[in-house]
DNA sequence: GCCAGATATATCGTAGGCCGATATAGCGAG
DNA sequence: CTCGCTATATCGGCCTACGATATATCTGGC
């Protein structure tokens, strides 16, 4: 979105890149059902321009790969090299997260 | 990053705004100590480039503002707004690792 | 049998974020 | 006095994010 007079809430939510690979991590699926289940268990939704730019991101890298399709459907599967990076990010990702609700839950002391 | 001929753990961490945003719900800080304490919480550094745009345009958005500076420090203080803001997205966020962990752990059938 | 809408993938344009490099300057230690 | 750390600011460029757009197939209603 581009002007940002507005309150404005954030930009974006997080890396496309972890969105996919969670759903992903699930089992094999399509780029369409990718978007679906991505707008499922986030709250946000992804364009077709966003997914198929990660997807061939994520395939150059190796951390995911394309299963030979017999229908119109190109299904996707993580690599365990996807499984691994992925496990890393959400620990790390993990962590700010509970630093993040541990410090606005504490009273705002005026000094750091 | 040009070449992704190397295995690549995935481009960035996530958004350094969240980072700064979090670094700043403990207290007000000058953007220094911002870049240190981020890099001690979570295991991505940040530089200046980084870290003074994020505060430009968290400030723009109403969500961080300035500090009247006594020395050569400009210190930040996170709004209501951001702190707001913040919750809203560590609550996605926490979504998100809880569900990408889940999935990992289960047992990776091959239909989706 | 036909049309509308959902399914499914691909690509382009572009706006803007990310980030290293670089410049500047005060301050304390030795 | 000089080195290195603290501290902030800006520029340039690559790359990502993402809406818009194009295309094709499958399905259900009429």
């Amino acid at each position: 979105m581009p002007s940002n007079d507005a309150p404005l809430e954030l930009g974006r939510f997080a890396e496309p890149a972890i969105l996919v690979l969670v759903s992903l991590s699930d089992g094999p699926k399509h780029g369409y059902a990718i978007m679906t289940d991505v707008e499922g268990f986030s709250g946000t939704g992804m364009g077709p321009g966003t997914l198929y730019a990660v997807l061939a991101r994520l395939e150059r890298a190796g951390l995911v790969e394309p299963i030979p399709s017999q229908d119109r459907r190109r299904p996707y599967r993580i690599t365990p090299a996807g499984a691994t990076a992925l496990d890393t990010r959400l620990v790390d990702l993990g962590r700010v997260v509970r630093v993040g609700r541990s410090r606005l839950r504490a009273p705002n002391r005026g000094e750091a």
